[in-house]
DNA sequence: GCTATATTGTAAGTATACTGTCAATTTGGA
DNA sequence: TCCAAATTGACAGTATACTTACAATATAGC
C-alpha cells in the first residue's frame, strides 16, 4: 500500500541538521563580532592572521588550503588585511607568480591583543550547555567535520599545503 | 609569578567551536547544493518556500522572524524566488505597506519535488557518524541553538511572528 | 628545448548575511 | 484629533563564499 505524503510543517526546516548548522554559524559570528568589536576584525580575518603568524611567508593558495577557504574569497580577505596594514604581500624570488604573506608589527600586536577576546567569544558560544555536553558536542563536531572533509568544495589540506613550506622565502 | 603567554599554534583556529561551526555550515551547504542541483535552489530559498507554503499570505518581515533571517537579506531572496515564478507578492488590503506572499503552482510543484532530495542531503550530512552519535549531536545542537537564540542578531521569533497571522489576507 | 599541462593571482558574477538609512504608512497616546 | 513612535519594504554599503574564466608563469614529458 502506498501511504500519503506527510503534510509539510515547519519541522521540515527546524529539525534539519543543515538549518541548525546555519543558525549556529549565525550565532557564533554574532558573538565573535560582539566580543571583538574594538578591533573591527571578522572571524575569517582572525583565522588568516593566526595562520600567517604561524606560517610566515605562506602564499595565498596554501593559506586557503590550510584554513579551508575558497581561494577567490581569500583574495578579498587578504586585500582588506593589507589595506588595514596588518599584513604585507611581497613577491617571491623563486616563483614570479607567488606573493608571500607576512604579519606587520601592527598585525602581530593586534593578533596578540585580540586573542583573549576571541577566547572569550569561543567560551560564550558553548556556555549555555553543561560542561560535559560542551565536551561531547565539540568531540562530535570535530569528528563530523573531519569525516565530511571531502564533501566540502574546499577541503582542508593542512599537511599537503605545508609540506613544501620550508625555510625558503 | 606571571606565566609566559602560550605560543600561537593552529589549534587557536582548528579547535575553536566557531571554526568548526563555520566549517560544518560550509559542508552542509555543499551537500545541499549537490543533492538539489537539478532545481537550482539554495538552502535559504528552500526554507523560504517551506514557510510560505506552511503560512500562505505571510509578509516578508514575519517570514524573516520565522526562519531567523535578516530582513534585508530576505528581500533579495524573495526577489529571486519571484523572478523564478515560484512565489507571488500581492499588496495587502488591510495595510498598504505590506506585501503578502504565496506560492505559485510552479512553486508548490518544485517544493514537493525537491523535498525528498533535501531529505537525502540532511541524511548525508550526519551519515559519517554512528546512529547514536547522530542523535546526540542533533540533540545538543538543537539545545544550544535554542539557548543561544537571543545572542544572534536575528533571533527566531516563530510564535510572536505568527500569533497575529489569522485567516486574514 | 619545446610544448602540453598545471599553478597562481585576479577578476566578474551570484547568493547569503549583516549594517545602516529612508519614505510611506500605521498605530498609540495625549 | 493630532502628533510621536513604530512598522514595512526598499536601498546602499560591507564581508563572506562560491563559480567560472583568464593571463602570466612554472613544470613535466617527450
Amino acid at each position: 500500500m502506498l501511504s500519503k505524503p506527510a503534510p509539510v510543517t515547519m519541522d521540515a526546516v527546524y529539525t534539519a541538521p543543515g538549518y541548525l548548522f546555519r543558525r549556529m554559524q549565525q550565532i557564533a559570528v554574532s558573538i565573535f563580532v560582539e566580543e571583538c568589536k574594538a578591533f573591527d576584525l571578522t572571524p575569517v580575518q582572525y583565522a588568516a592572521l593566526v595562520t600567517i603568524h604561524t606560517h610566515p611567508g605562506i602564499d595565498a593558495t596554501r593559506l586557503s588550503a590550510v584554513i579551508a577557504f575558497d581561494r577567490s574569497t581569500l583574495g578579498n580577505v587578504i586585500e582588506r588585511l593589507e589595506s588595514k596594514a596588518l599584513i604585507e604581500r611581497k613577491p617571491s624570488r623563486d616563483d614570479k607568480r607567488v606573493k608571500l604573506l607576512h604579519l606587520t608589527k601592527s598585525g602581530a600586536a593586534v593578533l596578540s591583543d585580540i586573542m583573549p577576546l576571541v577566547e572569550r567569544a569561543q567560551v560564550r558560544m558553548l556556555q549555555p550547555l553543561k560542561p560535559a555536553d560542551r565536551k561531547a558536542l565539540l568531540r562530535l563536531l570535530t569528528q563530523l567535520v573531519d569525516l565530511n572533509n571531502e564533501a566540502s568544495r574546499v577541503p582542508l589540506r593542512a599537511e599537503d599545503a605545508l609540506e613544501h613550506l620550508g625555510k625558503a622565502g
